[in-house]
DNA sequence: CCTACCGATCGGTAGG
DNA sequence: CCTACCGATCGGTAGG
């Protein structure tokens, strides 16, 4: 791991406890052993750090999707496979995961707008898994706006509570995730 | 309005859109016309401000809860309720409530432990609703803990993109959010 | 509600 | 990677 890396990791770790804005150079740089401006070395600035983290995770979150929507066939199985990869990579990076999520809107502009774009367009690529859903007739017709906000909440809340040796792993979460968003609470009439 | 409401109004705005620490005393009273100093006649300090705000929300939801435990009758009706009160309550303060999802973390001890206790009261208020609905067979049997989570979030996710002047009102968003839970997105087979 | 001020801390730079 | 330091800003208090 490059010294770079190791500043990031540490960093995120410690904005996971503390918030972005809680974290102070001076106390990433000690949690190294070394002095803030030592720092610089290595990182241009604070806000690199945010920057990074939010962009790569968007990334991992768009391919993510993408493969999904370039490779399987039906909507059911998309659905399914985007949830899968989406816990994967939230769960395979968390503290990344965490200040990704609730940090993201400490970013500066013109990055605060790219970022935002990002978004808007994994949300559309989920978008088009429910209407493709909608055509098949396997899905009902929703608000589909709403209901990929719903799903996004529901996948995104998992940061708060995962624990890497709790009970349930990434794969099981997803099951139950889709599973959820597929067939609700109620129980079918027999 | 008193002066401590009227403070702590424009604080929640502020904080809203800069976040409780990037939030400056000085901020909010220049926004108010006054000194900084002069905000310490109204207000104990700045951490009093995300207390009352916090607190009161949480108590709020509470009674909203226990409202719907105590009078209505079966699961159904009662998780409808219970989604209805919680998005009114959210829709009803959106700075307050943005603040409150957002910005709980930055309690200081011994309040942070209080308020966490409210929040587990409150998921078990909601985990209650779901056991009585598998209890008189119209909820499927699932993890209750990972539905209530799944629950809360998909609720409090309104506040990241509710607009009161948007084309849905809080009371469709309750509904549309009920039938989601209920029912998930798949279509029956008839 | 203000002036005047406190000690602490912030992100970051110069220069080695 | 360090010492030494910058200007800015922070939450908050004393005293009127």
């Amino acid at each position: 791991m490059s010294r770079k890396e190791q500043i990031i990791k540490t960093a995120l770790e410690m904005m996971r406890k503390l918030g972005y804005q809680g974290t102070s150079m001076r106390e990433i740089a000690s949690a190294l052993q070394i002095e803030a401006a030592s720092l610089y070395n290595h990182i241009e600035s604070k806000e690199e750090i945010l920057k990074e983290t939010c962009f790569q995770l968007a990334a991992a979150f768009q391919s993510g999707i993408r493969e999904v929507n370039d490779i399987y066939f039906n909507a059911g199985e998309k659905l399914a496979m985007a949830v899968r990869n989406h816990i994967a990579i939230l769960t395979g990076n968390l503290d990344a995961s965490f200040v990704f999520i609730h940090e993201w809107r400490n970013l500066s502009e013109p990055h605060l707008k790219e970022f935002i774009a990002l978004r808007d367009a994994y949300e559309n690529e989920f978008r088009l898994i429910l209407e493709q859903g909608e055509e098949e007739g396997v899905f009902n017709e929703v608000n589909n706006k709403f209901a990929v906000l719903t799903i996004l909440s529901s996948m995104n809340w998992v940061v708060e509570w995962y624990k890497p040796k709790g009970e349930m792993s990434p794969q099981e979460i997803a099951g139950k995730l889709t599973e959820f968003i597929l067939t609700g609470l109620r129980k079918d009439k027999m």
